[in-house]
DNA sequence: TAAAACATACTTGTCATACGAGTTTGTGGT
DNA sequence: ACCACAAACTCGTATGACAAGTATGTTTTA
């Protein structure tokens, strides 16, 4: 086995039998090197590692030190990946968006409140109001992430975040075509809100899966993929 | 910005650009550090990040290759550190579960052969005759894997992989409750085959959901977090 | 006495160099 | 045409050195 090997293990290791945990600080670079009989350069590779895929967090000049551990931010930890996708890529994860909004839109009519669903209905306002895109494409990542913050599973809500987060970064060219999205996209909105609102699963539920069908029309026309 | 984000953001844009496409072979360590204007051992943590998020693949002696950049690849990277998180993590990934296995196996059931049937069949009479914790786990993997691939998204079969990676982990000791589980499964584990057998999308979802309710209650049950 | 300023030790960040290990490639011989 | 082999190239690992940032304890100051 090689001494990356060695070392991403061994600081595996030590997270998984609880010798180190969720916020404790790791020992030096030095100590670790001696400890698991590696350079430093390797171990500060099987450092990189972990820090990338969340289990770990690096501070200049203080140490690194194990996360929170949260499912959330592993699963966050795709968001620098999953812009890399290829087309097909994306509408797989639109395919995965298709289960888990509508799911989220479900757990969330059951559980809202008055004050959250008044403060959904002015973010709505906002959108219908501008023009601009960009304000346009935050206000509905507030929205959407708002719901599925209000399910309360932090894991499914870093989930659809990063599933998300790839079909954002389009932007349709064509005016008419962004007319035409903005209305739907409107209405789509409204639609979930009223499920909300209403405290009706099912109707919330139907709204976010057709709200995101629309998505993946677009996604498909755009891309040329459509068959 | 430091050199370990000037490499990461370098090699990421030259794969977001199109400068290096999924199968290439990135320029040598030597060429990458002049061309970026960092230490090979800076560069090579950029690398090892990308490497661990799934994006790159590293042969000794050979170079760096650009992965495929599957979306199931890339969700496949968390199956590293999914096994660290702590038992509350485990109820919120349990939770997915119980969307989208439903999900795969009412897809399933509207596109599985006759011949695939026969041989999930045949799984699950090797589970149902076997003592052996390690052959039960192992074909009971096979078996929910083959439902999911057949539901025909390799995203949503890595996704379900990854999740399901660490429940599986656990083994229950007390001899009695593991008698009791395993009743208990091998009928879910028919309940779901009779749902795809019979084309039924609906009693397949139901039956999965089931069964992995039936799996969060043992989790929750050994890990003292029942409330 | 309390607070601010400072010096010191410690930790991570970066770089340079060297050599071992594995792969690829081209060459020469059969 | 095939094989054996050597050379060149690539990544893997180790070491040493210094810069940059942080934490801590001491000294100075109000």
């Amino acid at each position: 086995m090689g001494a990356l090997d060695t070392a991403l293990h061994g600081l595996r290791a030590l997270i998984a039998d609880g010798a180190l945990r969720p916020g404790d600080r790791l020992p030096s670079e030095g100590e670790l090197c001696e400890r698991l009989g590696v350079s430093r350069g390797s171990l500060r590779e099987a450092i990189r590692m972990l820090a990338a895929l969340g289990v770990l967090e690096t501070r200049h000049g203080s140490g690194s030190y194990v996360s929170e551990l949260r499912a959330a931010d592993l699963i966050g930890s795709l968001s620098l990946t999953v812009g890399l996708l290829p087309m097909a890529g994306v509408l797989e994860l639109t395919e995965l968006r298709r289960v888990l909004e509508p799911h989220a839109a479900a757990l969330a009519a059951a559980r809202i409140d008055e004050d959250t669903v008044a403060s959904l209905d002015r973010v709505l306002d906002e959108i219908e109001a501008t023009t601009d895109f960009e304000v346009q494409s935050r206000l509905d990542h507030e929205f959407h992430m708002a719901i599925s913050q209000v399910a309360g599973n932090d894991a499914l809500t870093s989930l659809i975040d990063v599933l998300r987060s790839r079909s954002r970064a389009y932007r349709i060219s064509e005016p008419d075509d962004a007319a035409e999205l903005k209305i739907h996209s409107d209405a789509g909105h409204r639609a979930i809100l009223r499920g909300l609102a209403a405290a009706d699963p099912v109707a919330a539920s139907a709204a976010a899966s057709a709200h995101v069908a629309y998505t993946e029309y677009w996604v498909r026309r755009y891309s040329g993929l459509d068959t």
